[in-house]
DNA sequence: ATTAGTCTTTGACTTAAGTCAAGAATAACC
DNA sequence: GGTTATTCTTGACTTAAGTCAAAGACTAAT
């Protein structure tokens, strides 16, 4: 992915350059940096500067906040394709949030000044980020309020049906994180979660062995979501 | 306000206009609909289809989500200047909230589509914007780490700070909202609210009389907030 | 296979914060 | 200005969920 060419091509994957043509992504391709990353090796730390944005080649990435006890909250689990670090490259403030690779990954970096610089001369990539940023606003605001009307079992169940969905509404799913991710996740701890596991499955919603969770009733996982 | 060059000239004062002269923004204001609202009158409905985006002209407006149970939980409070509904005015999705004028409340309204259009037509309105729909996610984000790491005392604390620093950094401040809508801000409940506030108060930390507080000890108030 | 390490579950306990309800205080209205 | 209606505070109680710790299960590596 040194290719400047493929790499253009490869860009036109991606939900903000869609639109563009792989010619129009030259210039973009042009000020891109290959940055890779072992496991566990952190991208960037909460409260440092700003430096530029970011879209998942291979890997995995996890982006998180750390309260001063150690606590962790997951905002968001990145693959393939997915961006990050927007909100940052717009505004120049520091970083809200810190980011490490779960697993062996390569990282497209856009440094922040010659984005900026590209996004006043194609505005098309303007809008398309605004309806990236829109969405990321959209996904911010319903776990403030998943946070302030959902217990832990509802919000289960809540994340439950949408990895679900996410799988063809498939009703046998296996969670794509480990259960204390899960928990940074969903605002908790491994020991509630794992308690409210065992509600689920109590009330006959789920049966649940390992990582593999089966949807039994739909219907009332919904209702219990609310 | 019916004058379209009044109110191209009034625009300018609208963080997302920065940068564009009175003549550029004629054309905002050809599109621009005045709309008037009583005290409690509903400007729109959570889950509602997006109409378009609005500016408080005058008067002051209440952004929430309601839960099934009643509970409510204010997401923004705006005034003369601010702007609401971004987020909906760009993906044409469905209100992520409610709004309801909390006194006599003129808003400029723009509808979806021929602001989009114009959107088009002034990239620099885009740029302007991105930046705004960034600040509006660092505060989600902020709303999530709070909602996530800090208790309801400490959540007040950081309110109280964050108030007296937005008047000046004054140490006596005068709450500007009911202390059931506080609560409903901090994502809790009158009743917890107010014994939050005592508790501030048995350490010394604030004195209050009524929606008069006084911080005491700024410091300390800090170092709970976190 | 065996070990070491991490992840997960379970139990006993503590605590923050919600519920419900009744006064007290404040604000709104005729 | 006095009455009505909210809003706010306080108390007694309940509950969801966190803490701490130990045992069990799984994973990965030698």
């Amino acid at each position: 992915m040194l290719n400047k060419v493929d790499l253009s091509n490869w860009l036109q994957n991606i939900l903000i350059f869609q639109g563009l043509s792989a010619e129009q992504l030259i210039p973009l391709a042009q000020i891109a940096q290959l940055q890779t990353f072992e496991k566990d090796d952190t991208i960037f730390h909460q409260g440092s500067e700003a430096t530029g944005f970011f879209i998942v080649q291979t890997g995995r990435v996890k982006v998180f906040k750390i309260a001063s006890n150690g606590k962790e909250r997951i905002l968001h689990l990145l693959k393939m394709y997915d961006y990050f670090a927007e909100v940052p490259a717009f505004d120049g403030k520091a970083f809200p949030a810190s980011a490490i690779a779960l697993e062996y990954t390569e990282l497209i970096f856009f440094p922040r000044l010659a984005f900026l610089d590209l996004l006043h001369q194609y505005p098309a990539i303007a809008i398309n980020m605004l309806t990236s940023l829109a969405n990321h606003s959209r996904k911010l605001a319903q776990m403030v309020e998943d946070l302030s009307f959902k217990e832990v079992p509802q919000r289960l169940a809540a994340y439950l049906l949408d990895l679900s969905d996410r799988h063809n509404g498939d009703q046998v799913i296996h969670l794509d994180v480990t259960k204390t991710q899960l928990a940074a996740s969903l605002g908790t701890i491994p020991a509630t979660l794992s308690r409210s596991f065992s509600r689920l499955s109590d009330a006959g919603l789920i049966t649940i062995n390992g990582s593999q969770v089966e949807l039994l009733n739909r219907d009332r996982l919904q209702d219990l979501s609310d």
